[in-house]
DNA sequence: GTGAATGCAAAAGGTTTGCACCCCC
DNA sequence: GGGGGTGCAAACCTTTTGCATTCAC
């Protein structure tokens, strides 16, 4: 049961490391089928699977039927533009004090919430602002 | 291109303005084909689609695979229990000013925001403390 | 050498869709 | 009667999984 290294979870890990934007499974598979032509969509599920269990990334669920993921797991918010579906980092102070109004007439323990902004992105405002 | 009434539209509807938790097309086409054995799942997914198109009904992906519906359309949160998976509406205030916290620092248009809270439910957090 | 990880392909959901038939206006 | 709605089943898509093989320790 214990760990073992491997390549191709590296690779994947680095490739996610390397960007910000939030790229689906398929995306990290066809890019990185082009350096390892035997790398399989399987193996890049079952890491990304295994990397977010660990907490080493995170599992995005922005509604739009596929999953993103992101190597950087520390706390921030996302934006989704309604536009292009594009998924952008927001910097923005915490929000957590938002649990604590919803627990105020709850009677469950409440441990943490998922926040989703969606609107336009800036590119997309720049498109439909032009004259 | 005109809609026309439909017995199942209704049906459906009503099944849902009659539910306080959030069901799954699944769990509506389960209930309504015992009243109307008839009733095939691909309509229900479609008046679903269409009723959330209009804005009658909300679909919530709150992140477990499978979409759940509300036909309580006003402004509010839900929590979902990671324990059973039950979604429940929380009687909270509005937390709107988080989005201008989100646009201080981005270019875009933010014109929403969706918001899950997860943690235990009451009827959980009860079996776990349990003596 | 042992067991975890991979590649491949099949399977498994959940949701959508094509088409012939039905029903509402 | 015309066109939207339904039922049925097939198709779709994303994600998971079984199995034989390969690779890390």
């Amino acid at each position: 049961m214990a760990l073992k290294r491997s390549r191709q979870r590296e690779m994947i890990k680095s490739f996610l490391m390397g960007r910000k934007d939030h790229p689906t499974a398929d995306v990290i598979y066809s890019n990185l089928k082009q350096q390892d032509p035997n790398l399989s969509l399987g193996t890049v599920y079952r890491n990304l699977t295994l990397l977010s269990d660990m907490g080493e990334i995170l599992r995005l669920r922005v509604g739009d039927g596929v999953d993103h993921f992101d190597a950087d797991t520390s706390e921030h918010y996302h934006f989704v533009c309604t536009e292009c579906g594009s998924v952008i980092d927001l910097d923005m102070d915490s929000i957590d004090s938002i649990m604590e109004t919803a627990g105020e007439r709850f009677d469950g323990r409440i441990r943490g919430h998922i926040t989703y902004f969606y609107g336009t992105c800036p590119a997309c405002t720049r498109v439909a602002t032009k004259s």
